[in-house]
DNA sequence: GGAAAGTTGTCCAGAAGTTAGACAGGTAGC
DNA sequence: GCTACCTGTCTAACTTCTGGACAACTTTCC
């Protein structure tokens, strides 16, 4: 296949898929349509289907386009804190909050739990913890790298603190966003040199 | 045309035009192929004809868009600083300078003169002024929105002094892009508003 | 000065992608 | 249980892209 067709092939998923991210943020994923989706494309029906096979494909890619997005974000604050873990922390948790609160779908992704039949995630059971696993798994790799004096163990304990501290705050939110996310700072910092 | 197919037609476009900018910035009009821009473009040579009909009407494309581009960023500069002509002008000037000193296809508009026959606008000969006119012309009207308590024949002097003298200095430069930006905007002001 | 190589622009048959309409089967609301 | 709607599949017609061929012309090389 040819550059030049890969391009039109994008062009053609990521039209759809704004599309659809549009029809899912106005009424939810329930109510989104097929006809209404070739529409707001400006496409016809079966090229959707040809393109994507069936609705809940769309629904995976959705769901998968707006993790990597997510992680990419993230991956972009941490970077611009580089060095010092408590900014790098907070900056991070800022983030998460700020997404979950402005984007409805990553809010949806982060705190669906497993047997919570989330709309549009009701046929994606194995996803709702998955952003949470993956986010895991990279930051791990990434502090390790960036952060080598931490021990594995204060690695996995911080890592998992970072996360789990943070949605914990978008599900139940105790102070601004502002506030929260420095305080998370401090709280992994501790955890990640313990005193003794 | 649906939306869509108007998108994918655009994107041709856009992909052959940038092509097209590498192989003139990297050898010169003169030795761009149609079979090399329609590989580099990653799409058949009849397709390229199919789009744009002849060689000579992609030199046009392409020199019409970069002028495109020029004066979006013309623009940006002088908004900018809007509301102190002085400061616009610098910008304006600072921009023009870098732009040609950047832009070897924007230098070549800016600096090519009727009956010399520069490379890629040898065909297009009605071309080597149409942008400084254009830019003129597009000034002209913004500064009297902008500044509207200029009088005409004053904002005509100024305009002419402002394109011109940079014009000017991009063929010949006097002193740095910065020190020659300033003393651009110097000279306009008391152009445009003269002592008696 | 002329042959060889290269280039532009055109033509065409076939491949690939898009469209619109029809239709079977399933589901929700009444 | 009936109606209306929706998903997913099929198909014929249409549009766009491809790749190869070819004539006319220019450049390069000998």
């Amino acid at each position: 296949m040819t550059p030049y067709r890969q391009s039109v092939r994008s062009l053609l998923r990521e039209r759809l898929l704004d599309a659809a991210y549009d029809l899912v943020a106005a009424d939810g994923w329930a109510k989104m349509r097929m006809t209404r989706l070739a529409n707001a494309a400006g496409v016809s029906r079966q090229t959707v289907y040809t393109e994507f096979g069936s609705r809940d494909a769309i629904g995976e890619a959705l769901v998968l386009r707006e993790e990597e997005r997510f992680l990419n974000g993230l991956r972009e604050e941490l970077d611009a804190d580089i060095g010092d873990l408590r900014a790098a922390v907070a900056a991070g948790a800022r983030f998460m909050l700020r997404q979950a609160a402005e984007n409805h779908l990553i809010k949806t992704i982060l705190t669906s739990t497993h047997n919570g039949n989330e709309e549009l995630l009701a046929l994606l059971t194995t996803r709702s913890d998955r952003l949470v696993r993956t986010a895991e798994m990279w930051l791990d790799a990434y502090v390790a790298e960036t952060w080598p004096m931490i021990d594995p163990a204060s690695r996995s304990l911080a890592i998992e603190t970072a996360v789990r501290l943070t949605i914990s705050h978008i599900v139940q939110p105790a102070a601004s966003a502002e506030e929260t996310a420095e305080r998370v700072g401090e709280i992994v910092v501790r955890v990640a040199f313990p005193s003794r």
